[in-house]
DNA sequence: GCCAACGTTGGC
DNA sequence: GCCAACGTTGGC
């Protein structure tokens, strides 16, 4: 079964319009184990919110993982791992980091608790509050 | 621009 | 193997 991920970005490096206008991006560049495990563990199909962090701090878009399991083609040493996404639709209305805290629902999710973390899993719970509060 | 949280490094 | 120092990330 598909699981459910959050990515982030910072918008002036990578930003949810740079993904839509490339069709396709490589998900590189992370560095922290936490996070290459999660990407490690993603598959083709799953989906990931698109967050942007440090500026905007919302989610913006959801995206589908289309290719799992590579290895991040900026990394010399080859032990990082790395996928592929595809922007799957943007959301309605943009959920805030202020809207995800001052729910109680999602108090426990990796993004509030691990505010560092790049990438982090979202449990179905939490990703149908999140698609309902962003007007999906 | 500041600072807290976290990860990594290096001396012992 | 511990832990202090340092660097980086990201929210504010």
């Amino acid at each position: 079964m598909a699981r459910y991920w959050l990515m982030k970005s910072e918008p002036f490096k990578y930003s949810w319009d740079d993904l839509v206008a490339e069709g396709e991006g490589t998900w590189d560049g992370v560095r922290n184990h936490r996070a290459k495990n999660n990407l490690a563990a993603m598959k083709v199909g799953d989906e990931a919110f698109f967050y942007h962090s440090r500026e905007g701090l919302e989610i913006v878009g959801i995206a589908t993982v289309s290719v799992d399991g590579i290895m991040d083609p900026t990394d010399p040493e080859q032990k990082w791992a790395a996928v592929k996404i595809k922007p799957k639709c943007k959301l309605k209305t943009p959920v805030t980091l202020k809207q995800i805290k001052a729910e109680p629902r999602l108090a426990d999710c990796e993004l509030v608790r691990l505010s560092r973390l790049s990438v982090a899993e979202i449990t179905p719970e939490e990703w149908k509050i999140i698609c309902e509060m962003g007007g999906l």
